[in-house]
DNA sequence: CACTTGACCTGTCCGC
DNA sequence: TGCGGACAGGTCAAGT
């Protein structure tokens, strides 16, 4: 589900409002969701205080004062959401909430903090998971050890974003962009966005890119990603950030999910196809497809 | 080694 | 209305 804007979204919620909470308790469902020891639980987690909310890829660092961390990938479907003691709003509500009552049947882990309010995970489909870990072993985690530069941080250039593709000259332009050891947090929605920005095909080979094309897809990758945070994600069913709150990205989206609307730079109609073993939505005439090998 | 495909889960939508 | 199959924004393991 979420990709680098959605969770930075909710990173950039729970920083605003976990630190300095205490963690008094916590429930959890499958081992799946929760795979914690649970003398680590009760000897790192309950008691301690959040201290920073951080994001690195699709993932989310929650840094509590025992030197331990709850490490947070909301894979496809997961949420993280906070109620204050008492909050009990939903749909309707003026805050915008998407969601209603919680617990509900997707809470796989509920933290109850000590001044009585509440973090849920959510997630329908259980790929996720919220593992606590010492903060120190995190980077030496696989998925750390091998991800790819952050997009949006400074010192990432156009010749960076070349290169790192161009270590997978083979394959397609979507397969590079969805590697995440390529670069970090970007997903299907804004691989299909930004390659349509640079008009390029998904389904080229990486080899057969120009420079100049790659210049702008760089170009159209950032600006489409700092976007996406300004809009606050994007939320196609489960999405929600740290307050519930919809993301309003998809508004804006020129081509994913709008297939059989009109390419707004051209007019011709949007297509859905399959590249890379995902849906892929493409204007036609504005990205050439290869030639069939 | 580089690259592709299937598995992990649940829910929803679409066609018959 | 019911049922089967395809599909959904991510990542791994296993396969070619």
């Amino acid at each position: 589900m979420p990709e680098l804007p959605e969770v930075e979204t909710v990173k950039i919620g729970l920083q605003q409002l976990l630190p300095g909470r205490v963690i008094a308790a916590v429930d959890h469902d499958t081992p799946k969701s929760f795979p914690n020891a649970e003398a680590d639980v009760q000897q790192f987690l309950l008691g301690a205080r959040v201290v920073l909310v951080t994001r690195r890829a699709k993932v989310l660092l929650i840094e509590l004062s025992s030197k331990y961390s709850l490490v947070v990938h909301l894979k496809m479907t997961g949420q993280l959401v906070f109620r204050g003691e008492g909050e009990r709003f939903g749909a309707g509500h003026p805050n915008d909430s998407l969601i209603g009552e919680l617990p509900d049947r997707s809470t796989r882990v509920t933290l109850t903090f000590s001044d009585g309010s509440k973090l849920f995970f959510n997630d329908q489909r259980k790929f996720g998971w919220m593992r606590l870990m010492p903060t120190s072993e995190v980077p030496n985690l696989d998925f750390f050890k091998k991800v790819g530069p952050e997009p949006l941080s400074a010192d990432f250039t156009w010749q960076d974003l070349r290169d790192r593709l161009q270590r997978r000259k083979n394959t397609s332009m979507k397969a590079a962009l969805l590697d995440q050891t390529v670069v970090a947090g970007i997903g299907n929605i804004y691989a299909d966005e930004s390659l349509w920005g640079a008009k390029i095909h998904p389904s080229m080979l990486v080899k057969d890119v120009s420079s100049t094309k790659l210049h702008t897809l760089y170009d159209e990758l950032t600006a489409v990603l700092r976007l996406a945070i300004e809009k606050g994600g994007s939320t196609d069913r489960n999405y929600v950030s740290a307050e519930g709150k919809r993301g309003s990205y998809l508004t804006f989206a020129r081509v994913f999910r709008r297939e059989g609307q009109p390419c707004p730079r051209c007019g011709t109609t949007i297509i859905k196809s399959r590249v890379a073993g995902r849906g892929t939505h493409t204007c036609p005439v504005c990205q050439k497809a290869p030639k069939k090998a």
